[in-house]
RNA sequence: GGGGGUGUAGCUCAGUGGUAGAGCAUCUGCCUUUUAAGCAGGUGGUCGUAGGUUCGAUCCCUACCACCCUCACCA
């Protein structure tokens, strides 16, 4: 154990106990607070000499002997606070002895200008709100460790106000989302989390157990074939924002869980979705940015102009100066060798013509571009493409080189759709875990008959990072997934 | 899962084959307009964990754990 002349956890508590010996709670139940701490700090014009109460965190002490200077910070920001010993009561002041950086305090008092120019707080009264009894990270560096940055995120957000900033702009983007999807009448429905078959997208899932059903159920990997189901049962446009499940792999842009958003619209097909998709996309970087603009780290992207729409394979033409297009598997996978694209797993003409996208093409897509017009085989809930049978009517927004959105005119006809499950079904038999399960009773919805209907999904978390210009998904996440702390 | 890197005081980091240092924080004293306040003094570490080599390991070796970067899978 560590010497008690210098443990700061030991002197907080003998602070905390002298606090009580005065008669005085440590942890009392609420404050009459006036103003917020920007509002004072602002507001100088209008409150210079008047009695404010304001309260916050305790973040820095510069004493002088008989007279302090200290700075509170709440969620809006910083205020300066001026104690000295002939302004207050001799037990005002001896109070200040048992705060700590960290502790949580009420200040009252009026508002002045110090010779500096800072708008600040003389202290008349003093009260501790809530103790702190470990000590913050170090002022000037701060906290920079990721590992304890994600894992105590309250921490990270008292010491970088930036943090704070960033999950403001991720809430702005939801509203952002929400307002625009509700102008355009769609309609925000709840679908379930735990389901007994996944679906809607190509990927792993959890598994987790029902005791009373004593059943399987797994956590979604996407809300597709419920919010077509709707679409189905007669609900025009739908939408939901939806937190996601997917047991595979973690890293700089991708959480085990995350968010996205998936509409749908009865009676329009993926050309529409496009044109409604750019204006969504241009509507929440004006709501959260300001301007029509992204952020790539330290890069702003202009996105007011004209988005590109290119074909995926023209794409791949231009890119590689070879044309994978009308041409048997066994061509595409010798072209495909022959430019040094690893098809490892990749058994489909489909899944080489996308690997040899991936790996060719879509790093170099920085500004936005939609890309269009996948292999059928890849997209087995969209309809095929009236013009080529072998194609899907399908588009993806990229954006730095990664995928934002991806969207389909929405398979509606159940006997191909039938197909399209026993294909992936083969797929999974011959080793892909991540193919489409048979969804029995969609096929039964879709039997009933859907619209022809456009539908879209994109990522929370990967556009907020655009708006941002964060670097990892984790940065926009505020509790990502971790291991178990260790030791 | 493969490859590379990191792990030393509460925080940010130096450093050495002979059991350790700085700044900040903390404690004591001085200081009535400071702001990374200052000055003086003090406390504080089983050097990630477990083995091994060695007379002796925080340092060298091995394994493990955690995190970061990167590749693979994916949104």
């Amino acid at each position: 154990m560590a010497d008690e002349k210098s443990d700061p956890l030991v002197h907080r508590r003998e602070k905390l106990e002298r606090l009580r010996a005065k008669g005085i709670n440590p942890f009392p139940y609420r404050y009459d607070r006036t103003h917020k701490l920007a509002e004072v700090a602002g507001g100088f014009e209008h409150l210079e000499g008047k009695t404010v109460a304001v309260a916050g965190r305790l973040m820095s002490v510069r004493g002088h002997g008989k007279t302090m200077f200290f700075h509170l910070q709440d969620q809006t920001g910083k205020l300066q606070g001026y104690l000295r010993q002939d302004a207050v009561d001799e037990d005002t002041f001896a109070l200040f002895k048992d705060f700590d950086l960290g502790d949580i305090i009420g200040v009252s008092g009026e508002v002045f200008k110090t010779k500096t120019g800072e708008t600040t707080v003389k202290v008349r009264k003093l009260e501790i709100l809530a103790k702190s009894l470990l000590p913050l990270p170090e002022k000037w560096h701060g906290l920079t460790d990721v590992d304890i940055r994600f894992r105590r995120r309250y921490l990270d957000l008292i010491v970088n106000p930036e943090v704070m900033a960033i999950f403001a702009a991720r809430t702005k983007t939801l509203r952002a989302v929400r307002a625009f999807l509700d102008k355009h009448g769609f309609l925000e429905v709840e679908t379930p989390v735990l389901q007994p078959l996944y679906g809607g997208a190509a990927a792993r899932p959890f598994v987790t157990h029902h005791n009373a059903l004593d059943m399987r159920l797994y956590l979604r990997i996407a809300d597709e074939l419920y919010l077509k189901r709707l679409i189905v049962g007669g609900f025009d446009r739908v939408y939901e924002v939806c937190k996601d499940f997917r047991n595979e792999g973690m890293d700089r842009e991708h959480n085990p869980e995350f968010t996205m958003v998936e509409f749908y619209a009865a009676y329009l097909d993926y050309h529409d979705i496009m044109k409604l998709f750019r204006e969504l996309i241009l509507h929440i970087a004006r709501e959260v940015r300001g301007s029509e603009t992204l952020q790539l780290g330290e890069e702003v992207i202009d996105i007011s102009g004209e988005w590109p729409e290119v074909p995926l394979l023209e794409s791949i033409r231009t890119a590689t100066g070879r044309d994978f297009a009308n041409s048997s598997i066994d061509e595409v996978r010798r072209l495909a060798t022959e430019i040094g694209v690893d098809l490892t797993g990749k058994n489909t003409w489909g899944q080489i013509i996308d690997e040899v996208f991936s790996e060719k093409v879509q790093p170099n897509l920085v500004r936005p571009t939609f890309i269009t017009d996948h292999p059928r085989e890849i997209s087995p809930l969209a309809k095929a493409n009236r013009r080529d049978e072998t194609l899907a009517e399908r588009f993806e927004l990229f954006v730095g080189g990664k995928e934002i959105g991806n969207a389909f005119s929405e398979l509606s006809d159940p006997d191909d759709q039938r197909e399209r499950f026993e294909s992936q079904s083969r797929q999974a038999g011959a080793g892909d875990d991540e193919a489409h399960v048979m969804d029995e009773d969609y096929l039964r919805a879709l039997s009933y008959g859907m619209p022809p209907t456009g539908g879209l999904g994109f990522g929370i978390d990967r556009l907020v990072m655009l708006l941002t210009g964060a670097a990892s998904i984790r940065e926009v996440i505020l509790f990502p997934t971790m291991r178990p702390e260790g030791t």
